[in-house]
RNA sequence: CGCGGGGUGGAGCAGUCUGGUAGCUCGUCGGGCUCAUAACCCGAAGGUCGGAGGUUCAAAUCCUCCCCCCGCAACCA
């Protein structure tokens, strides 16, 4: 049954329109993968699963960002090509995602011929088009730098890195006609308030739209930089690295054929953090408005971890390494501590000992204790074989409703993006499990022989909450779904949505497996 | 006159858009239970929601002013 959020126009329309593409930045290849590219990109294999789950046509992109000054310069100084440096973070990225286990279907680089050919046809079609006119460019020119700055950024007049006085240079370049797209873009603004999200995103875009948008300058001459796309149009420049970037969007789902374009490139969603929010608000839009093709449907934009209260950098060394965390901690809590401490959108602060706080409270004491307890006693009293329900008393029926109601909000909490009350609203069904325990007491009753039906019918009910208890988490905590998919003994699709009604998914004779423990409690004292 | 974020019981945070019993996690104290990962359940203490003024029958929430803290070089989501 379709849940209301799913229904509510705007609020959720990835779901309404039963399928999605979703996207992660491209992540530049001049740093290696940390909490903060991980962030990301969980918050969008949470989103891809979630929707998959729920037989919604899912596509899911990620991918490496390789051109570019800072690109050509980092390999230079590592003493490389540009594309066997490329080569290398590229890979340490997709081995790192692949190690998290995270579940997109493509890992696109800026570097791939697919991308190169798009980027060309866009270029050469928004060329043809007028939008892309040739002109003088003059700025403040660090050559220690490599690059232009504005007045603003320099520090007395001088480079700030090289202490030296910028010369004053002209240039011609290639020069994106962003300007004449202002209007539309803000009136796109007014007409979708839910192009940009959160709200308070909405309102810096259509900040910076109230002074004038100025052309955006495109290329660059090869005579200072040759690791980029070349123009198809001019061979001495090669493309600016975020007209080359933003477009490996279309570019993953252009090469699906033209059906598959047309049905998902409608429904992207972008998910980004806080700082590239201007390329992702103005930029690409207005790109996609010279190319003719349909805007996005949502960006989505995150905010920032800070590390015990820090900045996180590595000059604090202070870096968090998704790796080291899922080594430690195992990837689903991992998960589950940076789903559920954030607050899409907001920033948030990311500690060790509060990650361990919430490990145990929530996963060792709360669920894992709950599969405990749930399969034990299922073993002590009846070997494991699932015993039927009888007519459900009052509180039996108010554990089902708690998962119904818990199932409800965090789709709607989903569509607003809400992960961590998405979370929070399925652990209260899990709280109201272990309540339900207590009230109901099985192992009170287990001794008296003349109750064990009602005992039967308790587990029973408590076995529905552990199978919904997975399929709820199953987005958030995949390993750990499957885990107790496996200990309920549910077939491989026993968790995918709909799923049958409370009270069918046992037959009888049903055997489940004992308990074993899904997260150990870590000693807070040695963090484990 | 820069831009933005924030100030909510001991700690960390939601809630502020859409005013109406101040909520969550941890911690503390007391009790219960014994199926369970010393886990689980119940109860209690603890907050003038940064300050002042205003609007309102009613303000953490709306308006005005003020104070304090944190980002805005690089790395980079």
């Amino acid at each position: 049954m379709p849940s209301s959020a799913a229904r509510a126009p705007g609020q959720n329309g990835a779901a309404a329109s039963r399928r999605v593409y979703i996207t992660t930045p491209l992540y530049y290849v001049n740093a290696e993968p940390h909490l903060g590219s991980a962030y990301t990109i969980l918050i969008c294999d949470t989103m891809a699963r979630f929707h998959r789950q729920r037989g919604t046509e899912t596509y899911f992109l990620t991918g490496t960002d390789e051109h570019g000054d800072k690109i050509a310069q980092a390999a230079e100084a590592a003493g490389e090509p540009p594309k066997a440096y490329a080569d290398r973070i590229s890979d340490a990225f997709r081995s790192t995602w692949e190690a998290c286990g995270l579940t997109y279907d493509r890992f696109i680089r800026t570097t791939d011929p697919d991308h190169v050919r798009t980027v060309r046809d866009i270029l050469q079609q928004v060329y043809d088009a007028g939008d892309i006119y040739f002109s003088k460019y003059g700025g403040l020119y660090c050559t220690g730098c490599e690059r232009f700055y504005t007045e603003k950024e320099l520090v007395d007049g001088r480079c700030p890195d090289h202490r030296t006085t910028p010369d004053w240079i002209e240039e011609e370049n290639y020069f994106f006609r962003m300007s004449r797209y202002q209007e539309r873009l803000v009136a796109a603004l007014q007409e979708r308030p839910e192009l940009v999200r959160p709200e308070r995103y909405r309102n810096e875009v259509l900040a910076m739209l109230r002074e004038p948008l100025e052309d955006l300058c495109i290329s660059r001459p090869k005579t200072r930089l040759t690791w980029g796309i070349e123009l198809p149009f001019d061979d001495r420049f090669v493309t600016y690295v975020w007209f080359d970037a933003l477009i490996n969007y279309v570019t993953a789902v252009r090469e699906l054929g033209a059906e598959r374009f047309a049905a998902l490139w409608p429904v992207a969603n972008h998910f980004i953090a806080k700082d590239i929010l201007k390329p992702h608000a103005v930029y690409w839009p207005t790109m996609l408005m010279a190319a003719g093709l349909p805007l996005y449907q949502h960006l989505n934009v995150h905010g920032y971890w800070t590390v015990n209260g820090d900045k996180m950098s590595k000059s604090l060394g202070n870096v968090v390494r998704p790796l080291e965390m899922k080594d430690r901690y195992g990837m689903d809590a991992f998960r589950y501590v940076l789903l559920r401490e954030s607050v899409f959108g907001l920033d948030a602060d990311f500690r060790e000992d509060a990650l361990v706080t919430r490990i145990n409270a929530d996963l060792a004491n709360n669920l894992g204790n709950l599969v405990s307890r749930t399969l034990k006693m299922q073993q002590s009293y009846f070997k494991g074989v699932v015993q039927p329900r009888s007519a459900p008393r009052p509180e039996d029926d108010a554990l089902a409703a708690a998962f119904a109601g818990a199932a409800r909000e965090a789709d709607e909490q989903m569509g607003a993006l809400m992960l961590s009350r998405a979370l929070e609203a399925i652990w209260r069904a899990a709280d109201h499990a272990n309540k339900y325990i207590v009230e109901t007491a099985p192992f009170t009753l287990a001794k008296d022989p003349a109750q064990l039906p009602r005992v039967g019918t308790i587990l029973h009910n408590l076995l529905e909450a552990l199978r919904l208890m997975a399929q709820l988490a199953a987005p958030f905590l995949p390993d750990t779904a499957e885990r107790l998919r496996v200990l309920l003994a549910l077939p491989a699709d026993g968790l995918a949505l709909p799923g049958p009604a409370w009270g069918t998914a046992f037959a009888a004779g049903h055997v489940v497996q004992p308990p074993v423990v899904l997260f150990p409690r870590i000693d807070v004292a040695i963090g484990k």
